[in-house]
This record gives structure tokens, sequence and C-alpha cells, in this order.
DNA sequence: ACCTCATTTGAATGATTGCTCAAGTGTTCT
DNA sequence: AGAACACTTGAGCAATCATTCAAATGAGGT
């Protein structure tokens, strides 16, 4: 199959000012371009899923503050003026995506941030949004 | 105010073994970095903003194709196997972020990537999800 | 054993999001 | 003017998400 969204569309070529040089072309548009893209298009779900978990201030700000220091629970909580609970959701998430780490000391749970490349990644995205 | 989420909490300093030092701090855990961080955190909205718009799939791959090469609408629908529709939704959510650039020739709309930033973005979310 | 505190977890809620369909706009051609 | 085409827009829907509350777990102190 060559998916639910497959159609019969037209052809366009730019800057030339052509005419459709196809009317019925089954299942593409540019023939040109768009076989030039058949299968050439990376796998770009599991970014998309990366960016998901950064998509969240709450989720950034932890992750800016455990780049700084290890902290529990309960002071992110305070910090960022959350519930105990909504942060210890939101870690469970940045977690499961290994980006950060955290051990015990008695009854309390600290927090680092185990991957220092979303941090650049989240400077990267600050610098952008700033000037502009 | 000190917001909706603030509470009496207790205070804990990692690596000591001390106990709580305060029991009772109104709005803080622990005073010490806590307060270290007032006011300290960027505006990060924005940022998690940004990641939004790349916490999709389909978005993320447009960015790829149009920062290979122009294409319109209708090139797009078809090499993402979506239809014109969606791929227009997805466009004007770009447009408004100024993530894409666009002319129209004739009835054709030909968009290509406006921001090289937001790709380098991508390619080193990428090289993230690869290795690991 | 019991109580307290720090954190986790699950269910419930309201808000946001991606997609689809149908209707609308703008452009070209006859 | 009218038809055909490329694209845009808005409403509607199901799925996902962030947050809250209440209950559960785990560890320390008495």
């Amino acid at each position: 199959m060559t998916g639910p969204k497959s159609g019969i569309r037209t052809t366009h070529v730019p800057g030339t000012g052509k005419t459709p040089s196809v009317v019925c072309e089954v299942f593409s548009s540019d023939p040109q371009k768009v076989s030039r893209w058949q299968g050439q298009l990376p796998a770009l779900a599991a970014v998309a899923g990366l960016f998901k978990v950064l998509a969240d201030e709450t989720r950034a700000k932890i992750i800016y503050l455990l780049a700084h220091e290890e902290l529990c629970v309960c002071d992110i909580a305070t910090i960022l003026d959350s519930t105990v609970s909504n942060i210890s959701h939101h870690l469970r998430l940045l977690r499961a995506h290994h980006l950060v780490k955290y051990h015990r000391e008695g009854k309390v749970v600290f927090y680092s941030l185990d991957d220092e490349h979303v941090l650049h990644l989240i400077s990267e995205a600050f610098d952008h949004v700033k000037h502009r």
C-alpha cells in the first residue's frame, strides 16, 4: 500500500512558470522531487519525542536547575512554585528518558542532570528565541 | 502572594546526614538552595514554546525537507504521505514562528526554510537519540 | 509497633494538540 | 464569467498532556 493519504495530484516546477506537465499522476505530485525523497527521510519520530520532553516550561526549568546543582524533589517544587506531586510526575518522565539520575539519602531523594547534551540543546534554543 | 502551591516544608542538606535544621519554614524547603535561585531562573517558557513546534514528527520532517529544497504544499503532502490540508495547518504554525518563508508562483505556493538554526537543533537532537 | 516525613503512584479533570472534512480564498485558463 | 486548481481556514473529534487530589510506599525516629 502507498498510504491512506495518497491521491491524484498534479505537477509543478518552480521558476519556469510551466503548466502542469502531467495532469493525473497517481500517488505523486512532482515526480522529480518526490521520487528523490523516496526512503531518504531520516526517522525523526525519536527526535520529535525528545523535543516533546523539552517542550514543557516546568521540565525545561527542572533540567536547568539540575544542571547547576543536585536538588531534592521538595526543593525543586518550592523553587518552581509547584507541588511535590507534580514535580515527581515530571521527574518520572525525565527518568524514563535517562535525562536525570537520582540517589536516595534517607527519606530524601536527590536528583541531578544525567545528560549535559540536553542542557546544550536548551541553551541553544534560548539563544535562538532571544535575538529576533 | 508567593503562589498557590507554596506551603510549609522542611530543610535537607545532602551528604551530611543532618536532620532538618528548621522544621517549619514558611514557603521554602532548603533556605540556602531555594533562596539562591530567587529570580535567577531564565524565562524558559519561550524555549519550551520553540520545542513544542519541533515536537511533532510531521513538522520536524517538513523542516528537514525545506532545509534541502524549496517545495510546494502539494509535494510536501505527497512526500510525507499526508493531506494538503494537514500540511498547510503545520506550515501555518511554522510560519507564525518565522521558521519558514514562502512565495507564490501563480497558483502554487513554494515554501523553504527561513531559519537554519532550527535545522541545527534538529540534527543535534538526531545525533543525541542515535548514540545511546 | 507506631508515627512522621519525603516521595511515588493512580485516577480524574480540564486543556491542548494533530488530523479530517467541508467550505472558503485566490489564481489561471478558456 | 465560469471552471479548474492550489492552498487556506474553521469546526469537530479523538488522543494526548499537565495538573491536582487522594492513597500508597519507603525510610527514620521514638
